[in-house]
DNA sequence: GCGTAATGGTTATGCGCATAATCTTATGCG
DNA sequence: CGCATAAGATTATGCGCATAACCATTACGC
C-alpha cells in the first residue's frame, strides 16, 4: 500500500462520515431529532428496554455520551428512565409510546437514506457492502476479533 | 431494498465513522492533534496556502468550523494566518515549517491507519473501495453530480 | 456611480462525541 | 464477615461539527 492510496482511503471515509451524518441530520430534523439519537431509539426498539451500559456498548459510544443523550430524549418524551430495582446503580431505559411511533418514522427515513446512499452502485457491490463496512469497523475497533 | 438492509447499512456506516475517527484520534494524540485537524494540514500541504473559504469547501465542513480550527492550529504553531492583500475580507492560511514537518508524520500515521482499516479485505475489493466510498459520499452530498 | 446582492469571516449557541475524576452500589476474595 | 476491586452512572471539560445572526468587503446591475 502506498501513501497516496492511504490518504485517499482515509479522506474518503472521513468525507462519507461527514456527509452521511449531515444528510441524516437533515432527514431527522423534521422529527425533532439530532443525528445519533436515532441509533439509540432504534436499538431500544430492536432489543427492548436496556440499561445504559448496554446501550453504550451497542451504540459504540462512551457512557457519558449515553447519559446526556438519554436525558435529552427523556426531556422530549421519547424514552423513560427508571431505576433498576435489581441493581441500584443501573437505570433502565425504555421507549415511550410516542417513542415507538417515532421509530416507525425513523425506519422510513433510513430506507430513504440508504437508497440515496447506494444509488449507482453495481448490484454485486451492494451484496458485499455491509460486510465490507463491518470488517473495516472491527478492524479499527481496537477489540480483538471475537 | 428492504428495511432490514437499510438499517444494517446506515448502522454500519455510522459505526465505521465513529471507530475510524476514534482510531485516528488515538494515533494523532501523540502529535498533539485532534481528529479533523489532520485533514486541514494535509489539504494545505497538498495545495499550498489557501483562504478559509477554499479550505471549508475542500474539507467538507462549514466556515465557522474552519475559523475555530485554524485558530487552534495557529495557537499550536502549525499554521499561520495572514490577511489577503488582494481581498480585505479574506485571510490566507499557510503551513509553518513546523506544520510541514508534522504533515510528514501524519502521512505515516495515515498509512498505518489505512492498512489497519482494510486488513482482511479481498484484493479486488481494495481496488474499487475508494470509488465506492466516493460514490456514496457524493450521493448524499446534496450537490448535483457535476 | 450607487445601491443591492453576494462573498469571506466571525460570534454565539447547541449537539454528539471524547477523556478524566468522582460517587454509589455490587461483587469478589481472604 | 470485611475489605479491595469492579461496574454503573454522573459531572466537568474540551473538540469537531452544525446553524443562525451579524459585520466588512467585494462584485454586479441599472
Amino acid at each position: 500500500m502506498d501513501l497516496e492510496y492511504a490518504g485517499a482511503l482515509n479522506q474518503a471515509i472521513r468525507l462519507l462520515s461527514l456527509r452521511h451524518r449531515a444528510r441524516a441530520a437533515q432527514l431527522l430534523a423534521p422529527l425533532g431529532l439530532h443525528a445519533g439519537q436515532e441509533a439509540l431509539l432504534l436499538e431500544l426498539d430492536r432489543t427492548g428496554p436496556r440499561i445504559q451500559a448496554q446501550l453504550s456498548e451497542a451504540l459504540g459510544c462512551e457512557p457519558p455520551s449515553v447519559t446526556l443523550m438519554t436525558r435529552k430524549l427523556e426531556a422530549s418524551g421519547h424514552i423513560k428512565r427508571t431505576p433498576d430495582p435489581a441493581d441500584k446503580r443501573a437505570t433502565v431505559v425504555a421507549l415511550t409510546d410516542g417513542g415507538k411511533a417515532l421509530v416507525e418514522q425513523i425506519r422510513q427515513l433510513w430506507l430513504t437514506l440508504a437508497e440515496e446512499t447506494i444509488r449507482g452502485l453495481p448490484a454485486d457491490t451492494l451484496g458485499q457492502l455491509p460486510g465490507i463496512l463491518h470488517t473495516m469497523s472491527t478492524n479499527v475497533s481496537g477489540k480483538p476479533p471475537a
